[in-house]
DNA sequence: AGGTACCGTGGGAGCGCTCCCACAGGTGAT
DNA sequence: ATCACCTGTGGGAGCGCTCCCACGGTACCT
């Protein structure tokens, strides 16, 4: 029968043939009770799952791959380099809550970096293999192609942070616009009149309804907008201090910061401790994340809770119902589906 | 022909059959060719490729996997909770040592944490399916059953920090004791007298190494050996904390700390900074890593540089070498290899 | 001329699954 | 008794590759 020869039999693992065998019953039988059809009479499946266990069975997943034509694992794409991926909790708490979504489940994840060319370049290849059932992409610009790529290869997808209000994709975010609204709102609540702004990088939408969120507040409050409280910074620390150096000098008579991101504002701190302001005595200070750095800052940072963990499992969820769903090939895009969540103003001692 | 009907020919991707046709070859030498395989003629190869690049094929991974029974992917078992993975920037820089040394690769790489027993019974049933081809596992504890999990289930596997002395797997790890040793002389050599240290956790063979070096330089130094001097620390920053201040209150006329890693130092000089303890006009401190926290610490920090990156990329060769090799089953553990690189002090003014 | 060696090549068999068709046996309506 | 229709089951065919054997051709010996 044999006749690969010196590929080692025997030892090998277990197959459902040999299941069946051992069981007593035909390879699909085997093959229904494995994967949980309901189409198998209780006895037939006690004896398989003995005969399972007895042998120590576990599936071939390439097998299984290659005849069902499904991979069982979805990839959590990051389109920026690892180091940025380390420093910012963001990515981090969406990767526990991604994980903790997919514990219940037999999907495997991957988690992949995109931030050099080459490494898009292999990204490129991999899903144009079909190595994944699907993708989570988090963190993306307005003129990435990736997205497009996907649609094209009619990959399922799911999003964080649409790239535009149009966005194609089902996409999960938090509410931007509200979330800042709140930080703007507690700020003018304390009594704050000259209250700046330190933005995300502006190619993020995000970022861009967080301005949003800022100026209708502003305006709603009947505090006069003035686009010199608004600097430009990129969601990292240096950007935050450089930023709001440069607030200072502009505006040195701001009492009030609110920054786009945790991290942003650990920032800024250094920049208005070097420059002598207290916080929050002279200058109140808002963040965006709730990340650890806001708990941990000296002092202590009022930040806008996002959900972020929720959001991975929002995310799951709407990628894993799409996976299933892959019967429509062209039914796209009539329903798309677009989840916001809200954010939560958590009060501490900078503000 | 077609007999599954339903399941969408036609549109689908490309097979080397299809690629075969096209270049007017057979299945077999369009294989070689994929595989770089040199028994093909110039003028064969250059059809297949003309072919493959025209129809965009791009081969199938589950197949492959199934035939060739391999999967081409390699894990990083990290057996600790996901918060530590991104708190120790150790195991960040490992990550991209190692991703380095992997993207010359076809290899795919898997990220998976083991750090619940909820997530430890995932990986048992992962590596019992064989999904990957190797392991790569970092940061093991003395009691750890994985390496003998791995061992029975006869897969590749590389160890970052041996177990003990006695590792059966290939291993590799930087110069515990030899960087031990340096930073003590390093302080020595400043003329400090009095010098602690504050080791990691005690299951770890590498912390066990480090205590070795100190107290050989010490003793070598002349200094008497005085283990009121050693507190045990678990690499974590609160950790560093407590042990400074256990050692401030049993020997407060020490001058020098060796801490044993970097995060540890952080929390070692936030105990001494709330002790009233300047760095280093009254205690000069010492950390292990070289990370990015030493670079950024105020004082910046005196550190024990490990090639984490360098190690990463060692550890794949050999397990890359040992997952090609797979042909004797059995004659294991005759040479088993334990690569060992060495450390380097980087000065700064903490010391 | 015949023999041996070694290319480069084609294609059969098989990897371990899933999918689906066929079929036996039971049930209830006609 | 006949038909229709369920439910549970067995097993053929096929997923797209790799491996290997066999074969024709050329090159170099004797």
């Amino acid at each position: 029968m044999a006749s690969h020869g010196a590929r080692g039999r025997s030892g090998g693992r277990p197959t459902l043939e040999e299941v069946a065998a051992r069981a007593g019953v035909g390879r699909g039988t085997v093959s229904r009770v494995i994967n949980g059809s309901p189409r198998v009479s209780d006895a037939t499946r006690a004896a398989v799952e003995a005969a399972v266990a007895e042998l120590g069975y576990v599936p071939n997943t390439a097998a299984r791959a290659l005849a069902a034509n499904r991979t069982d694992a979805i990839a959590l794409v990051v389109p920026e380099p690892e180091t940025r991926f380390f420093a910012e909790p963001y990515f981090s708490d969406m990767l526990r809550g991604v994980g903790a979504a997919l514990s219940d489940t037999e999907m495997q994840l991957l988690l992949i970096f995109a931030g050099s060319d080459r490494e898009r370049q292999r990204l490129a290849q991999y899903l144009a293999a079909h190595r994944v059932d699907g993708v989570l992409l988090v963190s993306v610009h307005a003129d990435d192609p990736l997205p497009d790529m996907l649609s094209q290869l009619e990959i399922p997808a799911v999003i964080s942070g649409p790239r535009s209000a149009a966005e194609t994709l089902t996409s999960v975010d938090s509410d931007n616009y509200g979330g800042a609204r709140q930080a703007v709102e507690h700020l003018v609540g304390r009594g704050r009149r000259t209250i700046a702004h330190i933005t995300g990088r502006l190619d993020v939408y995000g970022a861009q309804r967080r301005i949003d969120g800022y100026r209708d507040a502003l305006r709603d409050a009947g505090h006069e907008a003035d686009d010199l409280l608004i600097e430009p910074g990129d969601f990292s620390e240096e950007g935050g201090r450089r930023a709001m150096a440069a607030l200072l000098e502009r505006r040195p008579d701001l009492d009030a910061v609110f920054a786009a991101s945790d991290v942003t504002a650990a920032g800024a701190r250094q920049a208005l401790r070097e420059a002598g302001r207290r916080i929050p005595d002279d200058v109140a200070l808002v963040g965006y994340d709730d990340s650890a750095i806001a708990r941990h800052m000296d002092p202590p940072l009022t930040s806008v809770r996002q959900p972020i963990q929720e959001m991975g499992r929002a995310m799951i969820d709407l990628l894993l119902a799409e996976v299933a769903d892959r019967r429509p090939p062209a039914s796209r895009g009539l329903e798309r589906r677009q989840m916001v969540l809200a954010t939560e103003l958590v009060g501490r001692a900078s503000s």
